[in-house]
DNA sequence: CAAATAATGAACACATAGTTCAGGATTATA
DNA sequence: TATAATCCTGAACTATGTGTTCATTATTTG
């Protein structure tokens, strides 16, 4: 019988070399790091590195991927409140989550647009709010927090986007408006007719 | 009367960079690009490079405000419709906009991760139409493609994460669920009880 | 215990970053 | 248009990181 096992060193060398990844970006960022910061923190000779991953962005591939089949599995285990286990999956790995969706390197240019357009939906939805305090002589009153209001926008907006530009642009500015706005506004209920999640 | 505008060939030069840039970023990546790349493109000598900017982060980060100066200040001016007006600029610019909107490096990670969320609420999705439409004996139709339906949440969902994941996750995972839904499901207008944009 | 495998560190060639400087080219302006 | 100011250039240099080779040592497996 064949045993399938892997050698425990290269188990042990493998473990460190993430778990090094993992602290430095935190503590540096991405970009900045080299092959011999990330061997010297795992207390390796940097030569193993090349005995196991050909660069840095392999590496880092790893060990995102090792948290995402994580989240599948659960998902796909549990089968129930997938957006809640998103959610608290997210809360339990926050800082690789965090290394994962900042993209790191130019995220700062999608930090600032996102800012920006989260900005700007405030300042329409201010005016637009006080305009019907006044009309109404009532308190108008948000069911959700302004802040997360205005991001959920933002990140609406820039998601569809990001997808819409990366398979070509497959509908015209006019269409993407109006589902978007159908699908911001009205809401998935409405577009669909059907309870979902 | 000081004259206060710059020198010719600094405009000239810097605009060549800019644009030498843009056109490898989209032949080659931007990781891989080296200043001699840029300039040997933009037919400069490499030192004069530095005589402008600090590294090839500076550059990007220039190029990519230049276009979202022009976005603010048309929304500014035009002050209507401006989820129109971003997917149009976004259109006339696309490829700087992909530039901006996928991060270049470690875009994949984020991709795969959209992709994943995509495919799982489509999944869902169709199991729930399926049932519908065999309950009530008729074809169920969606008023919006299956494509769209499903990265708009996918990007929602993502965007949200992001956002809330950098301000130090300020509310519980099962508020951000119970917030999410209610912005997905029911949508803005429910939240609002107000037109806006 | 023996054979197989992994880790090590020195040495090497190579690519790129970032700076300095003297001299030639271009521009602004008086 | 003359000239002072400014910019561009290219060679030279230091420094740092990459990726590989190889003989030696250490660890694991069976």
């Amino acid at each position: 019988m064949r045993n399938n096992s892997i050698d425990r060193r290269v188990l042990r060398t493998r473990r460190a070399l993430k778990d090094a990844l993992m602290a430095l970006i935190l503590e540096k960022g991405y970009d900045s790091l080299t092959i011999e910061d990330i061997t010297e923190r795992a207390d390796l000779g940097r030569t193993t590195f090349y005995l196991h991953y050909k660069d840095k962005e392999e590496l880092l591939l790893e060990s995102i991927l090792e948290i995402i089949n994580d989240l599948v599995a659960q998902t796909r285990a549990s089968g129930e409140q997938p957006i809640l286990l998103t959610f608290q999956h997210a809360a339990d790995n926050a800082d690789l989550y965090r290394i994962i969706l900042r993209g790191e390197g130019v995220f700062k240019a999608i930090d600032r647009l996102r800012k920006i357009v989260a900005q700007t939906i405030e300042e329409l939805l201010g005016e637009a709010l006080q305009e019907k305090s006044a009309r109404d002589q009532v308190e108008v009153k948000l069911q959700i927090p302004m802040d997360v209001f205005v991001n959920y926008f933002a990140g609406s907006l820039l998601g569809m986007l990001t997808w819409w530009l990366e398979q070509g642009a497959p509908y015209s500015p006019e269409e993407m408006t109006a589902m978007f706005r159908i699908l911001f506004f009205q809401g998935a209920n409405e577009v669909l007719g059907v309870e979902l999640v």
